[in-house]
DNA sequence: GACTTTAGTCGCAGAAAGTGACTAATTCGC
DNA sequence: GCGAATTAGTCACTTTCTGCGACTAAAGTC
């Protein structure tokens, strides 16, 4: 921490924008103003009395023009990395988009999140704590769901869950699981794909019409 | 947030220390000086260049003379709730305690969750977060071991994860999921605790000795 | 119309979970 | 000293769930 006098609030709220963009996550970006190629994460000070979901919100919205479909707190990061603010503290927010929704406005950028440019030491901290985000509460939260347009296919479902797992899934098994745990509703619309069988579309079940049931276990793996 | 000039660091790191009281999960709470039934969360402003991680432990070791044995970061809390320190923004740590080692100093009090006296409004989101972030990481953190002493029986580690859980679990059913795990090593030693048959002492299996193993799921629930 | 491609289901074999009854080792009451 | 009570620990049976290959279904392609 830096000794000085704070003349306006000291922290910063960042949002880490996560959407799957073909086989892979994906971050947005915004180029850093002046710099050539300098990119950060979106951030945002917040005003007086704006609390920081609604500055997350708002980072996102300025970005995308949408607002997530999920957003959550991740934490404060702020022990002596540095951060283009040059606040002490910065408030992490994790937003989900399906990436059908998502284009960026101008200055924005996604990028796949195993070749990201260079990002400052904090917000390269909160990067990471995203991805831990997103693994932990994976079977906890309908974290593909969000990642996902309202409707989909069963196979668009499986190939999220395999994105995100990073391991194959076994059809029949998947299917299984999705019903025991009541997380899934067929609607009376079919979507053709060019060839093959055209799919059913499905949408995430509310949670006050599901059934009681068993926790998800997706543990079934292909060899 | 209200407007006005920080003289000092702006935000606190606030510490709900937990443990395991009875039958009960309790929290540690500091009498407000001054004040005669005022409690709130152990809570200190960091120093120059003190991490939030170490700002956590300072305040653990002031209320205990020992350090946590789990130490976590639930978050960022601020929103205009009030805090009793009257800045913006509070970081939260949870921290577990093995109720054998944990000595509160003077004016520090544990109190069962189910009956603590009133807080401050942003303490108060703390403490719920706090009991959040143990459900949720029950079954990927090493919680209950955190919350018994280093060596215990399996009884006492059912008894935690019953208490944990909130529902009763069988008995050959949980030592079966507990060696599929490997979670647990026995030790060469057996306490007595009066009547009834000595039980072994176990102690919770460094990672690094783990066989592979698919994921724990203590689901299985008596009638 | 045969072939390819994707969607979706069936059913078996093996693994894991739910459960009650059993054995083991100690203290307590008499 | 000995049986009853109490807690620890295991066994074996039944039910449920999972891994997985093989199957049927419905479209496009040539």
């Amino acid at each position: 921490m830096r000794e000085r006098p704070f003349r306006t609030a000291p922290y910063t709220v960042d949002a880490v924008l996560v959407t799957a963009m073909g086989n892979e996550l994906a971050i947005l970006l915004v180029r850093n103003s002046g710099e050539r190629e300098r990119w950060s994460l979106p951030w945002r000070i917040p005003q007086t009395d704006e609390t920081f979901d609604a500055a997350a919100a708002t980072a996102a919205k300025d970005a995308l023009g949408e607002s997530p479909t999920w957003v959550e707190q991740i934490g404060a990061f702020g022990d002596g990395k540095r951060h283009p603010s040059e606040t002490d503290v910065s408030v992490a927010y994790l937003g989900l988009v399906p990436h059908e929704t998502a284009s960026p406005r101008a200055g924005y950028a996604w990028f796949q999140i195993v070749d990201l440019p260079p990002l400052a030491p904090r917000q390269r901290a909160m990067v990471e704590g995203a991805t831990k985000a997103i693994q932990s509460s994976l079977d906890q939260a309908p974290i593909a769901f969000r990642l996902l347009p309202a409707m989909f296919t069963l196979s668009e479902l499986q190939q999220m869950y395999e994105l995100l797992l990073g391991k194959r899934l076994h059809k029949a098994s998947f299917r299984r699981a999705l019903q025991a745990a009541w997380l899934v509703e067929p609607m009376d619309e079919w979507r053709s794909e060019g060839r093959g069988r055209p799919a059913q579309l499905f949408r995430y079940l509310p949670k006050k019409k599901r059934r009681p049931h068993r926790g998800v276990r997706f543990d079934f793996l292909y060899p």
